[in-house]
DNA sequence: CCCCTTATCTAGACAGTGACAAGTTACGCT
DNA sequence: AGCGTAACTTGTCACTGTCTAGATAAGGGG
């Protein structure tokens, strides 16, 4: 019973999710398909419907997913900055791009609402849970407690980072903009000190 | 010739694309099928073909008909901004986030370069159209050469609005962070005084 | 007036898809 | 051992995009 062709697959929900992370970051979102992932996976058309219901399930448990893993990378990239509050804002803009540049397929599924179950449990928690570390690190750029202008400035830093990562994953940058790579340019844009300007 | 069910519909490229872009605004971009939209255009499945080639024919030419909109969207608000540089940045990215909310089917099929012919001469033409104007405002901001500084001022600009535009689009910003409208909202993000701060 | 070219559209077929329903197999617990 | 239930298979349905060949209309010489 332990050959690679039994009858329960013994892991089919991690293996569907990711074959399926692998097939959108190679071939794009749009060309998932349940029944080529379950062929991927060898098993049969039918499966996948058992563990995730439905095609934007699959999609909603990819991009919990995703959100703890940006919410982990939010978190360290806050903890190594220094300690100064500017800094840490700037880093954790630098490292919400970076998450995206480098899970592409993650960041995607993200911000498709037409593929998820927006109010699926685990994915607002999830989702509570990154936005949260960026509102704090905002939290300590403010010494009063004006709430409006602290909100705005996290949306402001927000809106920041989500344009710069979607703009460069949609390969709508020029070269010309990104000649050194989206590190470099997240510095720039942030306002990283990295000795180039 | 004039009646209703005659063998050449007349216009049905137009027609064609007036329906994508309503099917888009009520029924999301993934619900649009060629085939139903031959169906409300009253004509056989396989005449979208002729004139679009391809499903992505189709987005493709509504992408360079939403740049050309949003060109002179951008255009109008630089032309009615105050003549001070920074007025005239901050209004057009005002410009870019109200044309997105406004006109949310253009945008959207705009930045999903798996739909589109990116190659295509008149997209590539129009959206080259659009950027100019962006980078010609912001080019005014700054009275020395400094062409690298420019750059990133043009890209800072563009990404604030762009993050802006999309989080609005996709439904992620809670109410609570934008209680009075996308218009009031931008004019906050880009720092137009509206007498609230 | 007829013919022929060209653009436009129809009709049929094919492989592939997501969803659903009903049946089958194996695991785990008592 | 037996049984409940989770995991998976199989078959089917309506639908999709794309390809093909054919029908229809319009227009321009002769």
């Amino acid at each position: 019973m332990s050959g690679p062709d039994r009858y329960h697959h013994g892991d089919l929900r991690e293996a569907l999710l990711t074959a399926a992370l692998s097939a959108i970051a190679s071939h794009g979102i749009a060309a998932v398909s349940l029944r080529q992932l379950a062929r991927e996976v060898g098993v049969s058309h039918g499966a996948p419907a058992h563990h995730f219901g439905d095609r934007t399930g699959l999609f909603t448990a990819l991009a919990a997913r995703g959100y703890d893993i940006l919410d982990e990378r939010l978190r360290r990239a806050v903890a190594a900055a220094p300690d100064r509050p500017r800094a840490r804002l700037a880093a954790s803009g630098k490292a919400y791009v970076l998450f995206a540049a480098e899970n592409p397929a993650y960041f995607e599924v993200m911000f498709r609402p037409e593929l998820l179950q927006r109010d699926d449990p685990a994915l607002v928690a999830a989702s509570r849970r990154a936005g949260a570390v960026l509102r704090d690190a905002i939290a300590e750029t403010h010494a009063g407690p004006d709430k409006r202008s602290l909100e705005l400035e996290a949306l402001k830093a927000w809106t920041h980072a989500h344009g710069l990562a979607t703009l460069w994953l949609s390969g709508t940058l020029t070269p010309a903009m990104a000649p050194d790579g989206i590190a470099a340019l997240a510095d720039r844009v942030f306002g990283i000190d990295t000795g180039t300007e």
